[in-house]
DNA sequence: GGCCAGGACACCA
DNA sequence: TGGTGTCATGGC
């Protein structure tokens, strides 16, 4: 673990932490509307999958045995307001489908398989990639592992920390190899970089606010502040 | 009316 | 292996 760079995220998790307070993820009630979440809010707003996680619980269908007998037309029209909603109904049900064929449909037999194991089974099922797989793997498995989203890419590339372009592989080694492997501290972490992200560091960014805006590299300077 | 949002997959060169 | 197109609703 590099000490300059490790001491750097602890910096900035400290500003985001004090900016935005304790986030407290992941938003939702129960592990498999957690999943359920995750592949849902694939490139959509969050208040769009709220939508559609609100429709699912209306229809009964937050549970993996229900949802894997659901016709997948009318799960589609469910999770309508979540964009993209044919294939989400698709992913939704092969998730669905290898949490039966594999655990019964129960989701604490999945969740007991340890990393690396449980991110190549979620990575397995169609429609699962590196973001969702990891995501699950940390808030619904509570197992360390550091998930990568847009907004870390952008936010620690504005940063010079990172390649604006460095793949997913590359940005989660990083911050891996300089942060302690800690469940509770990842998961915070994350949803900090999206409260930031979502809030300020947009392609647009309205620095004046940013808590890190004397460490941006890029963003805050080409924009004047 | 255009841009963007907590991605992933299929296809092609 | 990397680039590009596709999937699609809803807020601003």
């Amino acid at each position: 673990m590099a000490a300059g760079t490790a001491a750097r995220l602890e910096e900035i998790y400290g500003r985001l932490l004090a900016a935005f307070g304790p986030q407290g993820w992941w938003p939702a009630e129960g592990d498999f509307e957690m999943c359920v979440g995750a592949i849902l809010t694939q490139s959509t707003a969050w208040v769009n999958t709220a939508r559609a996680i609100a429709n699912l619980r209306a229809a009964g269908l937050l549970d993996p045995l229900e949802m894997d007998t659901m016709p997948v037309e009318d799960l589609a029209m469910l999770v309508r307001p979540s964009g993209y909603f044919n294939m989400k109904a698709r992913k939704l049900k092969a998730f669905c489908r290898r949490l039966g064929e594999r655990y019964g449909g129960d989701l604490p037999s999945l969740f007991h398989v340890k990393l690396p194991c449980l991110r190549e089974e979620l990575l397995s099922v169609w429609g699962i990639g590196p973001e969702t797989a990891d995501s699950i793997a940390l808030y619904g498995a509570r197992q360390p592992i550091f998930v990568v989203d847009a907004y870390t890419r952008r936010i620690f590339g504005r940063l010079g920390l990172t390649l604006p372009d460095a793949d997913y592989d590359h940005l989660q080694r990083f911050f891996m190899a300089n942060l302690p492997h800690d469940v509770p501290l990842f998961q915070e972490y994350h949803a900090l970089i999206v409260a930031l992200g979502k809030d300020l560091c947009r392609p647009a960014p309205r620095c004046r606010r940013c808590p890190l805006r004397d460490l941006c590299a890029e963003g805050c300077a080409r924009v004047g502040g």
